[in-house]
RNA sequence: GGAAGCAUAGCUCAGCUGGUAGAGCGCUACCCUUACAAGGUAGAUGUCACAGGUUCGAGCCCUGUUGUUUCCACCA
């Protein structure tokens, strides 16, 4: 045996990952004779470092994976990386800035060199993290979003939509980020509270008969007000309706319209008007046929609609305004105002509602077959509650704004002719103009959104638009494993393009896990500096603790919390396993391993190979259910409550003996037990359990190939199982007297035990466990007038036990621990009698419940008839 | 403004279709017992937020209240 005596991951975690890699075995081609089994990992941004959060979700979907290819599915977990538009660019304006250059002077050409180049050097590093992290990806199908195959798809499905009349360009008020100079989706605004303030400025009426005071909480888009609204059954502007209004600073005439939109209660009853600038301003602004004003570029400087205020930053424009409004007279009151102000998700600058030419895919009609998908549980949400999320995001969705004004993503295949300015929409630049048939076309300046590319990965990444072998087994995929901040940027949109280019949705479940927050519940954030970086717990703990601490003991869509000490109990537990591998490897030098089938078993064999069946069975129910946390408690618990502290404590009578056959018998079921466990926990903790399962006797190649166990009838053991746990309960009753009375742990007493026949025919195959385990010298029956004086006792299901402890036995002190145990059993007893005794249990309960209780109440009252016995001797 | 989640042992969290409350860490006592002190044995600790309801039976289902977190909307 070579395994070494502590568990150091950092010895063999690398050696392994390259050992499975050099071996193809993540790789998966369609394969008639097995049924597919996929997964797309969300593929993380170029840019990115892996974080706790992928951490999390790639260890969910390595479990699920390697569970399946256990299994023998034919198993693909594809993976890749996205190009992330807004987020590369500005890393490579960011590092252009640092010698002095912008894009505008490098120039589209030069700029996207520089980004391949950034992409070709950095964006591999998160692939070399996931390899860390023990990922098992078919990585000989790694994919990029804008790979040729993926942007020939993304240039496929913008003609479709556009050519069904589902893709259009239009002048809207969109959202725009200055500081990105991009035009952003409405998933791509934050909403932060900000204190600000609510400004009340007079707007005079031409004729001069008074004035109009209205509020605002940006008093710079005023240049820009073409109107001023009221409610128009407000009494106090009812007779100004129709009238002029003088623009302050600007000296321009605008009409007091009246519309339903305004709340007569909030501020003056009076809104400003700025259709260039506001949604809802927009909206009354088209219904009032009012002109539209920009008065802001888009870098969030003035324009030139007002000089005065030309070129200043749109903040500074606001404080200039101020003091103008102030000078002139017309600043009323400046009111302390908390509100949500919009922020570019990326960024983070507060963004602007600005009106502008861009493309949109029109959602409704991709909405409607993607909400009925998930009604029609086509697509399952786990846990459910998220579809109604999902559900209250499709119903209420707008139409998606994907052009970026960037360089860095696919370009929009929109080309516009030179001569008469058609618009002609298709893969490749086209040859003539259909209308003027001229040869000179300018394609489109703008990129698309990041997630329109995402949105197809489900089936571009296996091929589509060709009809490949890929694409028919492998697609729909089996489920999607992701957080659920992206459902509406990611999961929503697969679902609607899933549906619209393939025919189908995408997935049959969605498996949603929580984000991992920091010790304190935070959120992990750059500002905030409280990452934990995985790549660190790595190397600390190994891969494998860092996976079992993220899988063990969570629920589906709920947060977790980093715990240094989860990570090392988790790490605590491995060793555990380390050692008991150890333990059974030692043990199994020189001896030949018998196949199971052939093993003579002992009462103890056959209890460990039901309890084995009973765990292997519950943890491929939990695993198919995704109660990943679940089934990792049960195997917690088997591994060390059942298969250390119980059956390798009692395999050492057998192992420590001069019984050659006997040993060799023992030593075949710990290796299969073993073996079994190991397998059991191989999508958990794939490194450690490689390792140990080179060094099992008649181990095949790798342990990631190996059949996942499953229940063997044969081994299910029922009623012997029960029996020998007859006999676990005597040895716990002894070490639980022991430790009361207080009996040297290396001081070996006699036994003495009261019981049935049938009991007994039980227990004395097992009186070699009893000393072993209980510190017995021997084990006697009794007859219970002919018992010492001094003993001390306790009553368990299957016998009395007597232990004759002369001196240290406390005649009023054992009445009192007796008495104790006598309080616990009343309040047993009456708790099942108050049940049995209700009419309306006995009649209405599941016969079996009621005779379970009927059972245990039984068994109680023997038990107190046996207790009360002996204190009333004892007195 | 709308919606959802959470509230269980000192701490962090599990708890499947309702059927006697669980784990890890921490705590107490004892133990270097030849796999493991990253360990062993034994133990203590809960009006499952509160108030009603349904049910033979509620941590779990329903209603309301309180506290807390998050998402959506964004009335200037």
């Amino acid at each position: 045996m070579n395994i070494p005596k502590t568990y150091n991951p950092q010895d063999f975690e690398k050696d392994i990952y390259k050992f499975w890699e050099d071996n193809h075995y993540f790789a998966a081609k369609p394969n008639p004779d097995k049924k597919p089994y996929t997964i797309v990992i969300p593929p993380p941004n170029i840019t990115g470092q892996l974080h706790m959060g992928h951490a999390l979700n790639h260890t969910l979907q390595d479990i699920l994976v390697r569970y399946k290819r256990m299994q023998g599915y034919e198993t693909l977990w594809l993976p890749g990386t996205d190009h992330a538009s807004i987020a590369t660019e500005v890393k490579i304006v960011e590092a252009m800035a640092k010698e002095g250059l912008t894009k505008e002077q490098v120039g589209r050409e030069e700029f996207l060199r520089r980004a391949w180049d950034w992409k070709n050097r950095y964006g591999g590093r998160i692939v070399t993290q996931m390899k860390k992290l023990g990922d098992s990806c078919d990585w000989s199908r790694e994919a990029f979003t804008m790979d040729d195959n993926l942007s020939h798809a993304v240039r496929k499905v913008f003609v479709n939509l556009y050519d069904k009349g589902l893709i259009y360009q239009g002048d809207r008020i969109i959202n725009w980020c200055p500081h990105c100079k991009t035009a952003l989706s409405d998933a791509e605004v934050e909403y932060q509270e900000q204190a600000s303030f609510l400004w009340h400025i007079r707007y005079p009426l031409a004729d001069g008969t008074g004035s109009i005071t209205v509020a605002t909480t940006r008093p710079e888009t005023m240049l820009g007000d073409t109107a001023v609204a009221v409610h128009p059954d407000d009494p106090r502007y009812k007779d100004m309706i129709g009238k002029e209004l003088i623009l302050p600073l600007v000296n321009k005439r605008i009409p007091v319209v009246a519309d339903e939109y305004v709340e007569k209660d909030f501020g003056s009853g009076a809104v400003k008007i700025t259709p260039a600038h506001d949604p809802n301003d927009y909206e009354v602004g088209k219904r009032h046929n009012l002109p539209v004003i920009r008065v802001m570029n888009d870098v969030g400087t003035m324009n030139d609609v007002v000089p005065a205020y030309q070129g200043l930053d749109r903040f500074e424009a606001r404080k200039k305004i101020e003091e103008d409004l102030k000078a002139g007279g017309y600043l009323v009151e400046k009111e302390p105002y908390t509100h949500n102000v919009g922020t570019c998700y990326r960024c983070h600058s507060t963004g602007e509602t600005i009106i502008s030419r861009q493309w949109f895919v029109k959602m409704k009609p991709l909405a409607e077959p993607a909400i009925k998908a998930v009604k029609s549980k086509e697509t399952r949400f786990v846990p459910d509650r998220f579809s109604k999320i999902y559900f209250n995001w499709m119903n209420n969705i707008k139409d998606w704004c994907i052009s970026r004004q960037l360089w860095w993503g696919h370009r929009i295949p929109a080309y516009y002719c030179e001569e008469c300015g058609h618009t002609v929409v298709s893969e490749d630049e086209p040859k003539t103009c259909p209308k003027c048939g001229c040869t000179h076309f300018r394609q489109d300046e703008d990129v698309l959104d990041t997630w329109f590319s995402s949105a197809l990965w489900p089936f571009s990444t296996l091929g589509w638009p060709n009809k490949t072998a890929d694409l028919d087994y492998f697609y729909p995929n089996s489920v999607l494993v992701t957080a659920y901040d992206i459902i509406f940027f990611w999961v929503a949109r697969m679902i609607f393009s899933g549906i619209e280019h393939m025919g189908k949705t995408p997935f049959p479940d969605v498996l949603i896990h929580g984000i991992v927050r920091d010790e304190l519940g935070r959120k992990m954030s750059k500002s905030l500096g409280n990452g934990v970086d995985p790549l660190e717990i790595i190397d600390r703990y190994g891969a494998d603790s860092l996976r079992f601490s993220l899988a063990n003991g969570i629920a589906p869509g709920s947060d977790t919390r980093f715990m240094p000490e989860k990570i090392e109990s988790c790490r605590n537990f491995i060793n555990k396993i380390w050692n008991a591998s150890r333990f059974v490897l030692m043990n199994a030098e020189g001896v030949e391993i018998k196949p199971i089938d052939e093993v003579k078993k002992t009462p103890a064999d056959k209890w460990i190979l039901s309890r084995l069946n009973r765990v292997s069975r519950e943890v491929c129910k939990n695993l198919d259910r995704y109660e990943i946390g679940i089934a990792a408690s049960k195997m917690y618990d088997f591994v060390w409550s059942e298969f250390c502290d119980w059956y390798i404590e009692l395999a050492k009578r057998v192992l420590y003996s001069d019984d050659a056959k006997a040993k060799q018998d023992t030593v075949s079921v710990l290796v299969y037990v073993l073996d079994m466990t190991l397998r059991l926990l191989h999508p958990y903790i794939p490194f450690v359990t490689e390792c140990i399962y080179r060094d099992l006797p008649g181990a095949k190649e790798t342990i990631m190939l190996q059949a996942y166990p499953q229940p063997v009838r044969k081994f299910a053991y029922g009623k012997e199982a029960k029996a020998f746990e007859g006999v676990m309960e005597i040895i716990s009753a002894i070490r639980n007297v022991r430790a009361e009375v207080g009996v040297a742990p290396s001081k070996r007493i006699n036994v003495m035990l009261v019981t049935s026949p049938e009991h007994q025919k039980t227990i004395a195959k097992c009186h070699a466990y009893i000393e072993k385990l209980a510190g017995a010298a021997s084990v006697n029956y009794v007859d219970k007038d002919n018992l010492p004086s001094k003993v001390s006792s306790k009553v368990t299901s299957v016998a009395e036990v007597y232990l004759p402890l002369g001196e240290l036995v406390d005649i009023d002190k054992e009445i009192a621990r007796l008495k104790g145990e006598m309080d616990k059993l009343d309040k047993e007893i009456a708790r099942s009698q108050g049940m049995l005794n209700n009419p309306g249990f006995v009649a209405r309960a599941p016969q079996a419940v009621v005779d379970g209780e009927k059972a245990k109440l039984a068994a109680n009252l023997d038990k107190k008839n046996k207790l009360q016995e002996r204190i009333d001797s004892l007195k």
